[in-house]
DNA sequence: ATAGTTAGTTAGCCTAACTAACTATATTTC
DNA sequence: GAAATATAGTTAGTTAGGCTAACTAACTAT
C-alpha cells in the first residue's frame, strides 16, 4: 500500500496519461467506420469467445438498452451471428463473425499502430519501464 | 527508440490499461451531471488560463462548432464567462466561472478518487514504478 | 473597395449513453 | 396447474458529444 501523497500523484498522472493515450489513439478510429462502442464488444465476442447480451452489457458495463443497440448496429453490418439459446428462449446468443473479427483486428491495429508510433518517440529504456511498471499494476482484465 | 517487438507488446498494455483506467474513473462521472467533453474544456480554462473557442477547439482535438456547443452548454449553466476581444470583434474569450472551477474541482476530484483507490490494491513499489515510468515517458502535454 | 481569410454559429446527421415502460419466457409458490 | 414474480431483451424517447456543410460577421491585404 502506498504512501498517499504519492498515490495521489501516480492517480493524477494515470488519469492525464490515459486520457491522452486514447484522445490520440481514437484518431485511427475516424477511418474505421466502426465506433468504439462496438469494437469494444466484438473485441469481447473474438477474444472471450460467445456471450449473451446481458453477459456483453455487464462486461462493458453500460445498460441492456445500450448493448441491444450496439448488438443491432453489429448485426445489421454483418459483424455478429445471433442465435437464442436452446435452452432459454429468453436469451440472445452473439458470435463474432468472420468480417467481425477482420474489421476488429484492422481496426486495433491501426490504434496500437499509433500509440506506436508515440511510444517510438521515446528512449527504449523509458518505453521498458512503462511495460514493467504496467505488467506489474495491471492484472489482466478485459 | 525501442525494438519493435517491445513497441508493440507495451503498446497493447498501454491501449488496454488506458481503456480498463478510464472506465473504472468513468463511473465517478454519472453523479456529476456534467459530460466529460465539458469537464475537460473546464479544466482547460482552470488550469491554463481563458482561451478563445478556437483555442479551446484545437487543445480539445474537435472541431469548432462542437466546441461552441460545449461552451454554450457551460455558459447556460453558468460554469464560463465569457467576452469579446477588445482586439478583434470576431474573438469569443471563455474564461472559468468561480462555479466552473468548483464543479470541476470536485469532478476531477471524484475521478481521482476511484484511480486512487485502483492503486491503493497494488503493492507501494509497482505504483511508485509506475509513477516513474509515466513521468518519463510523457511530457507535459495536456 | 473589393476579394479573400478567419472565427464562430447554425443546421442536420450519427453514435452511444441513459431511464421508463413494455413483451416474452422462466421460475416459484400456493 | 394457475397465478404471481423474476429475468432477458426490446422499444421509445432523451441527452451529450462528435462530424460536415453552409452560413454570417469581422478582419486583412491588395
Amino acid at each position: 500500500m502506498a504512501r498517499s501523497s504519492e498515490l495521489h500523484r501516480v492517480a493524477d498522472r494515470l488519469h492525464s496519461a490515459a486520457i491522452y493515450v486514447l484522445r490520440y489513439a481514437r484518431e485511427a478510429d475516424r477511418q474505421s467506420s466502426v465506433g468504439p462502442a462496438q469494437l469494444s464488444a466484438l473485441s469481447v465476442l473474438t477474444y472471450g469467445g460467445p456471450h449473451t447480451i446481458g453477459e456483453l452489457a455487464a462486461v462493458e458495463q453500460v445498460t441492456p438498452p445500450t448493448m441491444t443497440r450496439i448488438v443491432q448496429a453489429l448485426h445489421e453490418r454483418g459483424f455478429v451471428r445471433l442465435k437464442r439459446s436452446p435452452t432459454d428462449a429468453r436469451v440472445t446468443i452473439c458470435e463474432a463473425a468472420r468480417a467481425g473479427v477482420a474489421i476488429l483486428r484492422k481496426a486495433r491495429q491501426a490504434r496500437l499502430d499509433r500509440i506506436e508510433a508515440l511510444l517510438s518517440q521515446k528512449k527504449l529504456d523509458d518505453v521498458a519501464l512503462l511495460g514493467k511498471a504496467l505488467d506489474a499494476v495491471l492484472d489482466d482484465r478485459h
